[in-house]
Formats: C-alpha cells, sequence, structure tokens
DNA sequence: GCTAGGGTTACTT
DNA sequence: AAGTAACCCTAGC
C-alpha cells in the first residue's frame, strides 16, 4: 500500500510513533522509515522524545553530541538512570578532553563547574573529584597523561553509555497504547468499562475479545470494583482513542511488515557476510510468522499485548523456548551432563527492569515480569529473575 | 508449567 | 577461608 493512502490522523501517528520508538527492539533503521512515512505527528510524547535521544545516542556513543544527549537524558528527573547518566557524562566528557587535540579547552567545555554542581554530574560522588582533576591538569601535560591512563579508554566510555542507554531503555515504561490496553483489557478494565456508555463497551468488547468481556463484566456485576475514579483526562483519551481506533487499525497493517521486510533483508545480508544475527534485535524466526495470523489488538488476556508490542524483531530466544544449554527433551543424550552456563553479572538495566516489574507484578510473578518486559532481560530465565531478586533482597532486606 | 528454596560453582575479598 | 552472586536441581502445587 502507498503511504499516502493511510489513513491515519497526526494525533494518531503522534500515539504509533509514542509505541514503536519506545519499543527498544524495533531496530533505529526501521524506525526511521516509519517516522519518514508516518504523517508528522501532533506532538511529541516523552516516551517518543526520551526515544529518539536514546537512539541517536546509541547510534554515536562518544562525540560532543552524545555529551549533550547524555545531558537532555539527565535534564528530565528520571531516578532510576541518574548514577548511569552521571558516569555516562563523566567518561564521555573525560574519553573526548583526552583525545581531543587542544585538552585545555575541551575541558574549559565539556568540565565546566556549574555542569558538575548542579547539573548531569550531581547524582555521581566522585564527579567532583574529577573534574577537579580534570581542571587542575590544564597546562600540566604530565598531569595530563596520568589522567590519559584511567579516562582515555574508549571501550571503558562506551561501555558507560551503553549501560546507560540499557537502564534508560528498561525505566522507559509502557506505551500510552500499552496503557490504553491495560485500561481496557487489564486489571484496570472494570473501572473503565464502568464509566463507558453501551457503544463504548461493545468496541471495549470487539477490542479485548468476548471471553475476557465476559469476565470483565462479571467482575462489574459481582460488586468488587469501587466506583470509577476515571478523571476527566482519562475520559477524554479513551474517547479520543475510540475515535481513532478504526484509523490506527488501518495503520498498524501497513508499515510494521515493511519495516519487517528491510529487518529480513539486512538480516540477510549479515548472515552474507558472516555476522552471527542471535543477540541481534531484529532476528526473527522465518517461518513463524506465516502460520501464525496477527493476533487482535488487544489479545484478552490480563497481560494484553498489542501487536504493535509484539515483538516482530524478537529473536528467536525470544519468540521460541530454547534450551540453554544440552537440555535434551529425552533418549540418546539424556546422561550427558548439562553444561553449566557461564555467569554473567546482572547489568544495572537488567536490575531496573526487575524492580519495575515486580513492583507492576509483584513478588513471585517471575514469568510475568519477564514477558512483560523481554526485550530488557538478555538470556535470563524466571528462575533467574527469582534467584535475583532474593539476592537483591539480602543486600537490602525489607 | 511455575515457583520456592536448598545446593553448587565460580569469583572476590 | 569466608562471603557473595549467578546458576542448577527438584519437590510441591
Amino acid at each position: 500500500m502507498e503511504p499516502s493512502s493511510w489513513k491515519l490522523a497526526p494525533a494518531v501517528s503522534a500515539l504509533y510513533l509514542d509505541h514503536l520508538f519506545g519499543d527498544s527492539a524495533v531496530p533505529s533503521f526501521a524506525t526511521s522509515a516509519i517516522l519518514a512515512a508516518v504523517p508528522f505527528p501532533s506532538h511529541s510524547t516523552p516516551r517518543f522524545h526520551r526515544a529518539r535521544i536514546l537512539r541517536r545516542l546509541a547510534s554515536d556513543p562518544l562525540s560532543a553530541s552524545a555529551l549533550s544527549s547524555i545531558l537532555l537524558l539527565a535534564s528530565t528527573p528520571s531516578a532510576p538512570t541518574a548514577v548511569a547518566a552521571a558516569q555516562a557524562h563523566l567518561a564521555v566528557a573525560a574519553y573526548l578532553a583526552e583525545t581531543g587535540d587542544d585538552f585545555d579547552a575541551v575541558v574549559g567545555v565539556v568540565f565546566d563547574p556549574r555542569v558538575a554542581a548542579e547539573g548531569a554530574l550531581a547524582a555521581c560522588s566522585e564527579a567532583a573529584d574529577v573534574v577537579g582533576q580534570f581542571r587542575a591538569a590544564v597546562g600540566t601535560p604530565s598531569a595530563q597523561a596520568t589522567l590519559k591512563s584511567r579516562w582515555g579508554n574508549q571501550s571503558a566510555a562506551e561501555r558507560r553509555v551503553r549501560e546507560l542507554i540499557e537502564a534508560e531503555w528498561a525505566a522507559i515504561g509502557p506505551s500510552l497504547l500499552e496503557q490504553a490496553t491495560q485500561r481496557i483489557g487489564g486489571d484496570a478494565a472494570p473501572e473503565t468499562w464502568r464509566a463507558a456508555d453501551e457503544a463504548t463497551r461493545s468496541m471495549y468488547q470487539q477490542l479485548v475479545g468476548e471471553e475476557r468481556a465476559q469476565e470483565i463484566h462479571a467482575l462489574l456485576n459481582s460488586h468488587a470494583v469501587p466506583t470509577s475514579t476515571s478523571t476527566p483526562e482519562h475520559i477524554k483519551f479513551i474517547n479520543k482513542l475510540k475515535r481513532s481506533t478504526q484509523e490506527l487499525h488501518d495503520a498498524v497493517d501497513d508499515p510494521l511488515p515493511a519495516a519487517k521486510e528491510d529487518a529480513e533483508r539486512a538480516k540477510a545480508i549479515l548472515l552474507a557476510k558472516g555476522v552471527k544475527p542471535s543477540g541481534a534485535p531484529w532476528s526473527s524466526s522465518p517461518t513463524s510468522e506465516a502460520s501464525h495470523p496477527r493476533p487482535s489488538l488487544f489479545t484478552p488476556r490480563n497481560v494484553v499485548r498489542s501487536p504493535l508490542q509484539t515483538n516482530l524483531y524478537a529473536s528467536p530466544s525470544q519468540t521460541e523456548k530454547q534450551p540453554l544449554h544440552g537440555k535434551f527433551k529425552d533418549g540418546q543424550h539424556a546422561d550427558q551432563k548439562k553444561a553449566r552456563r557461564k555467569a554473567r553479572k546482572w547489568s544495572e538495566g537488567e536490575e531496573i527492569a526487575l524492580k519495575s516489574g515486580v513492583q507492576r507484578c509483584g513478588v513471585g510473578k517471575w514469568k510475568q515480569v519477564l514477558l512483560g518486559n523481554p526485550q530488557a532481560f538478555h538470556d535470563r530465565t524466571a528462575v533467574d529473575l527469582k534467584d535475583k531478586w532474593r539476592n537483591l533482597s539480602k543486600r537490602a532486606p525489607a
């Protein structure tokens, strides 16, 4: 279908971009193509804005513009990532000072004491000290050489930026569509349905499916649900969603397959070059899609996933149950001892994702936490999540 | 199939 | 050696 024939209003465009850009599993070349193809969005949502910064930073992690991206991220308070942002800022600034042509000039800019005191670096306790060291080294080549041995390491700086990006993705939160999905079909559904008129309810029923609609009606009739606490904004949003649902259904059918085709093409090129795609966010099991129809926008369950949220670019480890190592179903290899996975330290991003997942789903809902944010966890099982939570609890007993 | 809890291993202090 | 984090095993639901 031609892009010009999409029936996509700018307000829907904004919702759509909010959803897609904020999904770290959708590769940036696909989001760029989509951005070029959809109508200019009516507004920029915070999630969309943040995701764009993250994608820019990921493509260019060690530069002056990367530094501004980190500052932008740090300028919006996001408690879980403040320390990661400060450390990334410090590492990139130091790296730029150490590798630039003019140490003194660069230090003057990137280690401005005002930035250190109140801005991005405030969350990091060692920052003031480091800034002091760099400023003291101005005009003193020997001191610069000492600093260089510690801060001139490109891969260490890149790692800090990667950690920040990972933590930011983990903390980015659900899209507006996912939130609406939760309100219409998830745990919050009864309140939303109570506030809705008959016509709206019948639309909701189409979205969540008959089975879930019956469950929700049963909950409504059981008097177990408190009276509606819907705000005017809430109702306004739902009505807006109602108007745009048809447009959205039309729209979601269009760009994703094209993007996926791009992704598959890129994967083919990578494979031809001998690059192993297993960890790439855009790899997917090639046979699964043809035989499985696209799920409805709102699948009728408490954990509701729209097709947008459904990860078309998921790696095989996300879409298939893959044995970790040597786990054989039966028979010939059963006697072989299963190789132990190499211990991989949990990243800050994974920790944050676990904490927010537990907040969302509760302790003990490990599978739910894992599936609720699959891209945040890298090759972790529900048991891994449970073990990590146990460790965290030991570290800081409730 | 999922989870809780005890056990094991590898690494750090 | 002791402590810790990551991973494994398995009973019980």
